[in-house]
DNA sequence: GTGCATAATGCGCGTATTGTCATACAGGGA
DNA sequence: TCCCTGTATGACAATACGCGCATTATGCAC
């Protein structure tokens, strides 16, 4: 059993991975750098919301930037959630999977 | 750049380990069956709390029941949450490591 | 200094979620 | 049958969070 303080943890991270535009941020940065005014462009979002989310993936450690004069240029920051989102694709294929197997022999 | 549905898919699923409550219910049921009244025992939550977390849980495929009589056994059903927290420890070391080391720098 | 661009923050509203109380439901024993 | 135990669910208050509007801060050019 995870301590109670390490399981707090996973959560927040789960928990900034729970919210679908925060996740398409993401997706964006793995691509390469960009500034907030291609985010905006890219996502239809306003620019205070992805300033925001930014904001909070930043504090995770997941994004990470850099001032150009008066933009700021966004990064993604390793490589974890293209894991994290491998190991849940798979699973959710094996589900479906399974649902169709039972339908068949049903 | 995964579809929006896919992404709305994983934004799910990470929002189901964004709680405290079910990822400590998940811990406990990976050790092995529980009945509901143990689950109480172990987590002090309430009884329809820990209903309907696990119910949250059963519809993603995270854990499954069996009845045996007025008692439901509960039990995990697979090892994926195991290899989500294990990314996610990595991850935090990697950054609790480079902290340290930025203050030893600075 | 002023003016213009870009990005971050205060504030407020609407929605979604947690957690509790009370109730309903299912199964076993007298 | 009625009662008791164990579980699931409806209703509700409290809270957290997303999201946009308006404002403020920051940097560059003049």
């Amino acid at each position: 059993m995870p301590s109670p303080q390490l399981l707090g943890e996973y959560s927040q991270f789960f928990r900034l991975l729970s919210e679908p535009a925060r996740l398409q941020l993401l997706c964006h940065l793995k691509q390469g750098p960009l500034d907030v005014a291609a985010l905006i462009e890219a996502t239809g979002f306003s620019q205070s919301h992805i300033s925001r989310q930014l904001g909070q993936l930043q504090r995770a450690g997941l994004v990470r930037c850099e001032r150009e004069g008066t933009r700021t240029i966004w990064q993604a920051d390793g490589a974890l959630v293209d894991d994290l989102c491998d190991l849940v694709q798979t699973r959710l294929k094996q589900r479906l999977q399974a649902q169709l197997e039972q339908l068949q022999v049903g």
